[in-house]
DNA sequence: CTATATACATAGTGATGCTATGTATTGTGC
DNA sequence: GCACAATACATAGCATCACTATGTATATAG
């Protein structure tokens, strides 16, 4: 059994980031590590994201208005920027959610078709 | 209900259409415009290729290895490239396809977690 | 002989995930 | 107190790949 190992895998996961995130915010205003360590955890370590990933991810949503940010000081510690989506960012995560199911039943539909 | 269409379902669809074309092919060779077609059909239209996105997703898929092409002579029309899976095509297809049911049930344990 | 369909091909663009690195503040062990 | 790690956010640069647009050639229909 030849081990491969696809090169795609960072391709496989691309959208599928940002519906993410847009998802977990739902559940409240989170702040950068605490959104990492969130994904990685309900995701078994799929979705193990770099800042690098992160931030500018982040960013681009909320320059979409999908997104909404502000600094939050604390009595001990690093200031955290806490992130909470937007009506517009609910919006587009239902439309987004449609189209992923889409993709995934027709992916499905023509791996159901595959010959060993 | 506002309408406001998501701008990344090119990126939603970025590795998928390298698994369903390594799908599509252990059924048998098949030539440039006859995938087109039958990952239409088979995904109603989800997986709508055009040239500009299947051909160099081939040569890629060929340069790895995991296709072969050849040309096929016809009594009357066009020639045609016939593109048929290899055995290293389809031992990263059966890895792939794991990685890619990773992605999903990660995805989808995020998404049940969606508050409304 | 022009128009349309078939068939393959490539150049150029844009989006975005990843690596690597940087900056600043806070907390900890000695 | 001082070095070192941990926390927290940030950005530059790269590679991949789907899409648009266009091009070439052959075949078929009227």
């Amino acid at each position: 059994m030849p081990k491969v190992s696809i090169e795609w895998v960072a391709e496989l996961k691309r959208g599928s980031i940002q519906l993410c995130l847009l998802a977990l915010l739902t559940q409240g205003s989170k702040y950068g590590l605490q959104i990492i360590n969130e994904l990685s955890e309900m995701s078994g370590g799929f979705f193990d994201l770099k800042e690098g990933t992160l931030y500018p991810a982040l960013r681009r949503l909320e320059e979409r208005g999908y997104l909404k940010s502000e600094w939050v000081e604390r009595e001990s510690g690093i200031p955290r920027r806490y992130y909470r989506i937007t009506e517009k960012g609910k919006a587009v995560l239902t439309e987004a959610t449609v189209v992923w199911k889409e993709m995934v039943q027709s992916a499905e539909g023509i791996l159901r078709g595959v010959k060993k």
